[in-house]
DNA sequence: GTCTATAAATCGATAGAC
DNA sequence: GTCTATCGATTTATAGAC
């Protein structure tokens, strides 16, 4: 994931800068000074702040959309479905955790694709959700609350990106299973 | 819950529009703007903008603080303990859902109070994850990862500010007790 | 308690030299 | 590809009238 073109380095800083103070406290002086050169300079680049933005948020919007489209395709059990959605989220986390808070902090600043995105994010919840209901009706899972179920599981996905820089040792695998066991089965002996 | 003094009112207002933008995209201008006044005017209540956000974020971070050291000193079991805290989020979030955003989000705009805050959250940290491996030692919750479960756990209770306002009959002890089962015995049948 | 007017600093972005 | 210089807009906050 090392930035190849001038253009991805900055996207690269801004998503580091953007993490720590969310995107409006970052200003372009910021981007530049962390990179060592001028402000100006980033416009040679990018064409504004809007731009880098939208390109953090988008890019990963997209990549949860595509990994919920094959979940949903592959004719799999419910529970190896949502197995499927912790290891998407846990890989898509682990390989751009800066860019994560931005998707879940920054993406109402977003001016040309705020709509773009919120049809995302919108259609990825109700595919979440579908595999849930779908699971009660299969008799895979409790018969009880699925909006509970569903903003559980969902809020503790989007909040790895806080969770996964502290890991050191970053086994994914056994980081998906460990929160897999801990959503689906519970913490009660 | 109905802001009392004016400057009640200001903080309040800010607390809606910090949740909306983020405390660095909203003006002063805003927050006059909403309230039918002038920026300039705010100056007779409060001192600065940063006065607003420790308002919100430090009332809040003390109720935690607060509720967390009267079950701590309860002599519960783990597993009450642990409904206990759930019930806590529950009630303080749906008592003020504007300013939860700000705690979750906002916070590393402090300025003076900024050591403070990271402080008492360090400890509720630090107090959860006593509770959870208490639990695991008298066999009450399962051998397994006890920083997924505090991840897990933490996470959910932390995003509740987004799901409670679109509960409109909101039962918050019914939200609690289908919380507190999702979260303790997990999805699975 | 609210207003107008304004100070002082900082913002995103552009022009043009090298 | 980076720089200096700068524009025009906007920001928090203050002074002083009413």
């Amino acid at each position: 994931m090392k930035p190849k073109t001038r253009k991805e380095e900055i996207i690269k800083t801004s998503a580091i800068l953007f993490k720590e103070k969310g995107f409006s406290a970052v200003t372009m002086r910021d981007i530049a000074k962390f990179m060592g050169i001028k402000a100006a300079s980033l416009y040679n680049h990018i064409s504004s702040k809007q731009e880098i933005l939208s390109n953090i948020i988008i890019s990963l919007a997209e990549q949860f959309t595509y990994g919920m489209d094959k979940i949903q395709n592959s004719h799999k059990s419910s529970i190896d479905k949502l197995n499927y959605i912790v290891e998407l989220h846990v890989s898509i986390t682990s390989n751009n955790t800066d860019g994560m808070a931005s998707l879940n902090n920054d993406w109402m600043h977003l001016k040309d694709e705020l709509e773009y995105y919120l049809k995302l994010r919108l259609d990825y919840e109700e595919n979440f959700r579908h595999i849930i209901e779908q699971g009660i009706k299969n008799e895979e899972l409790k018969n009880a609350n699925a909006e509970a179920m569903l903003f559980s599981m969902l809020s503790t996905l989007r909040s790895l990106y806080i969770w996964i820089p502290n890991k050191d040792d970053l086994n994914t695998s056994k980081l998906a299973s460990d929160l897999s066991h801990v959503l689906l089965t519970g913490i009660i002996k």
